[in-house]
This record gives structure tokens, C-alpha cells and sequence, in this order.
DNA sequence: TCTATATTTCATGCAATATTGAAATATAGG
DNA sequence: CCTATATTTCAATATTGCATGAAATATAGA
């Protein structure tokens, strides 16, 4: 709600506004709380391991994924609070200055 | 779901990813269907009227926002399916491949 | 028509980000 | 210790995006 909130959810957006970093949270979100191997996902996604690499740091400054090694792996998780977050954020104020409601998934439509 | 969808979500991302856009979407949102005039829009952004046409423009290019002339102003407002729609698309495919739930929230934990 | 207000367009310089290829580091296993 | 695999780092370049100021267009009203 406050003002720099606006900052780190754009920084937040920003990370997720490519194509290749879009794909690789969706793939990450649908592999679950056990994550993929950078290896992995850099083979699903035809990405070359460097690029990935760069890709994936920027959505770890962000806080939308985590790391950990295992072995000669490198395991990726999507940080999933912090996607429902943004989610939360996008249309968390809609329609509150309005009379009307802006349609029937409005969230704040629910509660009043 | 579709591969191409990626490409346009990003570009739907990219234009909100700058806290400008980000606050004007707020703004719109909470503003509901009927929207706000560019000018008044600016001034609790404290944005100059042309850099505030540069903004608008992306977001509208995305879909995210249309535009109305009324008399002197122009009015935007949020387009909120566009919104639903992004948010739905980040966290759509969450934990699809996984054998556990990524945590209460999760989209997906409801149906199964 | 003249003027004021609202909004957009255009042009330029600057900063941030992406892409590529080569090289470096880390771990596992023989 | 040597090799193979996995991942990261680094450097050069190209691209894209943003901010700023000046000028143009559109509408309303005197």
C-alpha cells in the first residue's frame, strides 16, 4: 500500500517481464516446493546455461525464486508468497475510490 | 498455457513494470469503470502531461487500460479483465507437476 | 477568431538491460 | 589426480527504454 511498495513490486514485475524469466517462474511454480535443476529447467526452456543463469539472478534479487545446491546440482524454487503478493498487489485497490464495482472477480466487490 | 501466451503476458508485465504505470494502474483500478481524466491522473502522480501520455500508451498498447475523449479530457480507465487475466496466468500452472502442495494458498491446492 | 486548457507528438541524450562467446569455478566419480 | 558435468562469471556489444524540453493538435468558451 505505501508508496515505495510501488517500487519493489515494479522491481518484482520487472523481473518477471521477459520471456524467458515469465516461462521459467511458470515451469518452477508448477515443479512445486522441490524446484528443478538449473540444468534442467535450461533444457526445457532451449535457454543456454549462462543466459539462464543471468535470468534466474534476476528473479532471485527480486525474491521470486531461491537456490540450493545439491551435489553437482543447483535446484530452483519459485518463491510462492511472494507471487501471490503480487498478485495481491496488482488489483488489491480496485475500484475502492469507485460506486460502481468494475465486475464480478473484483476482489474488494466480495466484501461489501 | 500456449507458448506465445509467455511473449504477450511479458509484454503485459513490461508495462506495468515501472512505478509510474504501476501507480497509475492503482489508481485506475481503484477509480473503477468510469476512470480518470489524464490530467487529473497526473497530478496525484505528479507526473508531466507528456511523460504521462509516454506511460499510458504502453499500458494501453498491452490492453491493460483504454482511453475515452470526453469534451476537453480524456478519460482512462483500467481494463480489469485484462488484470484478472495476468494474475490468473502467473500462478495458473502452480504446483501442476508437484506431489506436494506449494502451501494454502496456492491456486491449485483448492481442487484436489 | 482569439485565448486558455488538455493532451499528444517529436527529438535528443542517457541509462538500464539483453545477448553472445570465452573462461572460470565447483562437484562427482574413476 | 584427472576427466566429465554443472553452473557461474566476465567482457564486449547491441538493444531497448526512460527523461526532458519544445512544439503541435484538439476542444471549449469569450
Amino acid at each position: 500500500m505505501s508508496h515505495d511498495n510501488d517500487d519493489i513490486v515494479a522491481r518484482k514485475l520487472t523481473a518477471l517481464a521477459h520471456p524467458v524469466r515469465l516461462a521459467a517462474i511458470r515451469q518452477l511454480a508448477a515443479a512445486g516446493p522441490t524446484g528443478l535443476a538449473a540444468g534442467r529447467l535450461g533444457e526445457r526452456l532451449d535457454v543456454a546455461p549462462n543466459a539462464l543463469t543471468f535470468h534466474l539472478q534476476k528473479l532471485a534479487a527480486a525474491g521470486l525464486v531461491e537456490s540450493r545446491r545439491e551435489g553437482q546440482f543447483v535446484y530452483y524454487r519459485a518463491v510462492f508468497d511472494a507471487l501471490l503478493a503480487l498478485t495481491d498487489h496488482l488489483v488489491g485497490a480496485c475500484c475502492s475510490e469507485a460506486e460502481e464495482s468494475c465486475g464480478p472477480r473484483c476482489p474488494t466487490s466480495r466484501d461489501r
